[in-house]
DNA sequence: TTTGGTGTATTGCTCTACTAATACACTAAC
DNA sequence: GTTAGTGTATTAGTAGAGCAATACACCAAA
């Protein structure tokens, strides 16, 4: 069940892709079930339907989900898949960033390569 | 010379700070190098001198520059070596983000190793 | 064709970030 | 002490994001 964090800076409706997504990922929803509706959701989450309707809509827009008019949001075939594709761009998003940083530093791969290392071994990632 | 992008998304400030870093680190202003006054670089930019104060303030306020009453903005002697940290606490900021979306989608530091040196390896850093 | 379920569109409120106009206060040099 | 230069404070306008109230349009099943 997602939550929301109401005093959160991050938009409600943001984190009820993000929500759906994990929940996705976990497998809560498979492939081609049925989303709970925008009202039951939008209920649930004491939030307003339209809230619920743009994270649906931008999930749509990933093609994460999909829509059967009148009757609901299913979720895609492979968006397990997708969601691994969709996060591996994010990732490289940052890695883009950082390497801009670099550059403007006049770091070498070799001393960029080091930094990450050492942050990643802070973080004790498994 | 710093250029401001009026329809950038970026607000003045900001890229304000960011093209003084550049302009520190590039050399153009060295240690207790006094900075243009924030009347003079608001007239040459064509923009409001508290728009100025405000991208001055945030640079005092990072250590970056210094305020003499009266007088003017400085560069602090360590300024340089101090935006090189900075870089380094930007870009760890960005593996964070990374990181953790690894761990959303149960990547273990191998996985994320690969993709960081893929996107490296594609963008010819020196 | 009616009913009860879908998603959608319109509108307006609120909050925040950003920027500008303007007036103020301080300092140094003459 | 006057002047011409600093940075600073106050106030207000603008634009945009986020969210909710409400009404609309569509579909499917009975």
């Amino acid at each position: 069940m997602i939550k929301i964090n109401e005093s959160s800076p991050i938009p409600i409706y943001q984190q009820i892709i993000e929500g759906m997504q994990r929940e996705i990922l976990a497998g809560v929803f498979a492939a081609d079930d049925r989303l709970p509706s925008i009202r039951d959701l939008a209920i649930s989450l004491k939030v307003n339907p339209n809230t619920i309707a743009r994270a649906y809509q931008e999930l749509a827009t990933a093609g994460t989900i999909y829509f059967k008019r009148g009757q609901g949001a299913y979720v895609t075939a492979k968006s397990a898949d997708d969601l691994l594709e969709q996060a591996k761009a994010e990732m490289a998003k940052h890695i883009h960033e950082i390497i801009a940083i670099a550059q403007s530093m006049n770091l070498d791969r070799q001393q960029v390569r080091r930094i990450f290392d050492a942050v990643l071994d802070q973080q004790e990632v498994k």
